[in-house]
DNA sequence: TATAAATATCTAAATATAACGATATACGGA
DNA sequence: TCCGTATATCGTTATATTTAGATATTTATA
């Protein structure tokens, strides 16, 4: 039975950090919640967040690095999405502490 | 009625991300461990996590900027503690993610 | 095979964050 | 008032992150 608050080691704090970091940037929040209810390829999010693509990438392999994002390529596009639930949760937070006007 | 999936605007963006830089770092993260469950001195913090009470009274300065932490002054003691609960919902969610060995 | 589209990677420069020492402020007790 | 404890702030340096341009890779199609 682990007690609700065991304080995590000094390495689960580190990559903890790690993911919130990768969380922690508006243009990549932006891109979550496109994704929250669809997987998106690289184009169609620079398309819609007005960035170029590059920039997508390299917002959408750092997430991935993370293990919040999974990859299915299909022919020259390659889709992104959300797989891990603590993202969504997360989000939800996120909407609740500043509800969308 | 405001959809699920509604993008908070750029202004919103900036702010959540803000809060989430907030709590991505392994100290200050330690820090609301060990705030869960109780109110702590900037000195108590401080020698728990083994770091001169001016950089603890640092970092609980930032995340009481964001408006997740509270103080109150009792003499020369300062306490702070946890005033959000979307802060306990992300602390579930990374116990949940890395889970205390 | 040549070309174009989609995506990914690399490097350098700009910017932001973190850590540290020094110092300042606030409070309680002698 | 003077001293010690607790906390906060400032200024500098070190480190990490972000951005942007250039280039590379992969795939589909002519």
């Amino acid at each position: 039975m682990i007690s609700q608050f065991a304080l995590p080691n000094d390495r689960l704090l580190g990559q903890a950090a790690e993911c919130l970091r990768a969380l922690a940037h508006p243009m990549r929040l932006k891109i979550l919640f496109l994704l929250e209810s669809n997987r998106w390829t690289v184009g169609e999010l620079a398309k819609t967040c007005s960035i170029r693509s590059h920039v997508a990438s390299e917002h959408l392999r750092l997430m991935q690095r993370c293990g919040m994002l999974s990859v299915e390529k299909e022919g020259q596009k390659t889709y992104y999405q959300i797989c891990e639930s603590q993202v969504h949760a997360i989000l939800a937070c996120m909407r609740e502490k500043f509800p969308p006007s």
